[in-house]
DNA sequence: TTTCATTTGTCCGTATGTATT
DNA sequence: AAATACATACGGACAAATGAA
């Protein structure tokens, strides 16, 4: 299972990622569930916002979330909705 | 033809400015035709009003429609009425 | 004239992501 | 990394304009 240390070279936002991506194929937030906001991101980890954000783009770019401005990251649908 | 999609990254309020335009340019409203209120598009569409008034300012800027205080947005006749 | 429904105008606050410095 | 401004979106409240009853 991802877990998020500091003692792991890799970078905390690819460690993050993991363990949200983790959670999505496990079917944790299941098709069209909003993720955390950046902003819980920030708190539960206690990193910056750039770092929050750069984890949503790791996800965006395997495909795994949509990012909707001004409403949330999100599980997009299997097929077009 | 232009959609309105939940997942589709564009913000709601062009994704139905793109519809109305459409509507318009096809001539389905015809000339100094009343388009939805925004009422309307915030039952049709389920978006709030905020989101509506976007929508028709959008259009305004655009020059496609007029808007009326008390009275509605419409399609402008073709010349000085 | 008065009343009422409809429609747009304006302001408030909150949440979220984007972009720039 | 932090701050700032901006864009988008939702919800509520009240005001103003219009037109019909």
């Amino acid at each position: 299972m991802a877990t998020v240390s500091d003692w792991d070279p890799t970078p905390i936002s690819r460690q993050i990622a993991a363990v949200l991506r983790e959670k999505i194929k496990s079917g944790e937030y299941g098709p069209e569930a909003r993720l955390p906001s950046e902003k819980d991101l920030v708190q539960e980890y206690g990193v910056a916002r750039e770092t929050a954000r750069r984890v949503f783009r790791f996800l965006r770019e395997e495909g795994l979330v949509v990012t909707l401005p001004g409403r949330g990251t999100f599980v997009p649908p299997k097929d077009g909705v």
